[in-house]
DNA sequence: GAACCTCCATACGCTGGCGTATGGTCGACC
DNA sequence: GGTCGACCATACGCCAGCGTATGGAGGTTC
């Protein structure tokens, strides 16, 4: 018989842990309850171990949470870019994108976690990333669909606007969003204005 | 002589703190440092005084945070609805709110932090309050702008949605907003495409 | 099979903030 | 000018979470 790579004859025969691990329950934490949930002490209770596994793999939260929103920053961004990529029609690539985005900010609230703690100077410095790369992306679809170059950036500005307040608001007064029925038919209106010469 | 109200002769003589001077000075810490900033015994070394007086004034720390957000609900958005009222032409009342909202929201970063603890009962329940106001009265606006009823409610949410995402971006990403020459022309811009038919 | 290295467990001290208890001060009033 | 009540100071116990120290448990290597 061939050898086993993990050991598989106990089930609960310690995980062993890495960095990675702890950074993306950091991230999970982050969603939940913002930056003040990333606490080492419960975070080794859900993830079955201690804190001294952390400080094996970590100087101290403050790494813990600069790891996390590394990983944030490379992936949340540039996957739904290529995502929407594939769309050829430049109108409705940004209808697809921001049905995406505001889908996702709506599941979870990890963005509108960071935004609140945007003093942290991690924090300032991952969404300055993430919001530079967005809003040049967003432009760059404007400008494909003809707008000019000045004008472009300042659609796609005021579009990424749009979208952070309604994640804002999905975030903290649902009730004053339009019902699921209406939503489609309310974010094409949206954007109709948004796309309009 | 007339008698003085208030004990002048030492300069430095016992204020005699009120529940108001405490729920204000909790508003003020957050929007410093948010909700977690309302710290009783920190407080307390800023007003010059100890624990020992809040506790008689409140019962708890909770106790105190529903008073400062009571306190802003009433203030913030009442105030300003009536200042833009006196304007007439009602394409200009939009941008005068407009004008007027995103300044304050620059200046001051009490309403981001606000957003930033939605998960908290009492900073829901005073949200909730404050936004179903407002997104009323801005709806109202462009009823007033010609636009019927449904349609009118949808662009004041628009429009809403388009001001809270410019005071995140703001607060989180500054860099990312036009420069102040530019702003009147950006933010003229941006309202002509929201009062667009 | 012994040394070794990686990873984790446990125990400890420390800090900051909550809430309580109890006594002190100062003006108002009689 | 003594009493009373409103307001505040101080001291205390408690808890959560950070970071450190130190001692294993297991796999790896020779």
């Amino acid at each position: 018989m061939a050898m086993v790579q993990r050991q598989q004859r106990k089930p609960a025969a310690k995980p062993r842990l890495t960095a990675q691990d702890w950074a993306d329950a950091a991230l999970t934490a982050i969603g939940e309850g913002g930056l003040a949930a990333v606490a080492v002490e419960p975070l080794a209770v859900r993830l079955g171990t201690t804190k001294g596994s952390f400080y094996w793999h970590f100087a101290n939260r403050d790494a813990l949470i600069e790891a996390a929103l590394n990983r944030w920053a490379e992936l949340h961004t540039e996957e739904m870019i290529s995502e929407v990529e594939a769309e050829p029609d430049p109108r409705r690539r940004v209808r697809l994108l921001f049905g995406e985005a505001i889908a996702s900010a709506t599941s979870g609230s990890l963005e509108v976690s960071l935004l609140a703690t945007a003093a942290h100077p991690h924090v300032a410095d991952a969404l300055r990333r993430v919001t530079e790369r967005r809003v040049a992306y967003v432009a760059e679809l404007f400008a494909g669909l003809g707008f000019p170059e000045p004008e472009a950036r300042r659609r796609g500005l005021l579009a990424y606007t749009v979208y952070l307040g309604h994640a804002q608001l999905g975030h903290a007064v649902p009730s004053a969003l339009p019902v699921a029925d209406e939503f489609d038919a309310y974010l094409d209106e949206a954007l109709d204005v948004l796309m309009m010469r």
